[in-house]
DNA sequence: TAAACAAATGAATGATTGTTCAATTATGAA
DNA sequence: TTCATAATTGAACAATCATTCATTTGTTTA
């Protein structure tokens, strides 16, 4: 969506219109990147520092292939992001905005 | 879950550790209800005043099963409840909370 | 160079899931 | 009761998606 579609988005808001379909199909595509299990696992276990993939891998028991893959995915939607340090690749979540959404779902589910 | 244990894993949080797997498995079921358009659609349908079926049904321009066989799981998530009127179904958002997370996710998308 | 390690990629498979269609339940009016 | 309206339910189908396996790419060291 181009920047000047998401500033006439935002106004609705204020105007408490509802947003139109591409926003809304948008939001969708946003939380069923966190809806699964195992890309939940894979935020939390960067909640607090940085991990490459082999590290994230033995911490969810899982294999370092199914791990890039989910990688991939959280990384196209922009929630995580990485640097390179030698042969690792180190992911990190890409702003504080992960951890809000993170947290209030948190909140509903403990509620 | 049981209120012990959620009352458990708030504490985790101000101890800044990990939730359980069944808590961030939790979470997960939570955003896969929300990670659909059809469902955010109709959330957003309900935003400011409760709706029958039938409305919902004709808002969206989709059958009043596809409609009802969503508002099936988005009762069940706890996210939306509702109230017979005569041969109606009036349906609501449960609480604030629905409201804030989608908010979120909305900013999110908007940034 | 070659070898070893770390990560990414692509195809295939099994499981999950949203919609349609037909049938059923629930309520109110005649 | 009978009829019409509103909503729910269950089965079936098509589409989506997460994981596995094998292969490839990228980087460092010997």
């Amino acid at each position: 969506m181009g920047k000047k579609k998401k500033k006439a988005e935002k106004q609705k808001i204020l105007l408490h219109e509802e947003p139109s379909e591409e926003t809304m199909s948008d939001i969708a595509e946003l939380f069923k990147v966190f809806g699964d299990s195992t890309r939940i696992r894979i935020l939390f276990a960067l909640f607090d520092a940085e991990v490459n993939v082999g590290g994230i891998a033995e911490r969810l028991s899982m294999s370092q292939s199914a791990v890039s893959h989910q990688l991939r995915i959280l990384r196209t939607s922009q929630l995580v992001d990485a640097r390179r340090e030698g042969k690792s690749m180190y992911y990190y979540l890409a702003d504080d905005h992960v951890r809000t959404i993170i947290a209030q779902g948190m909140e509903h589910v403990l509620e």
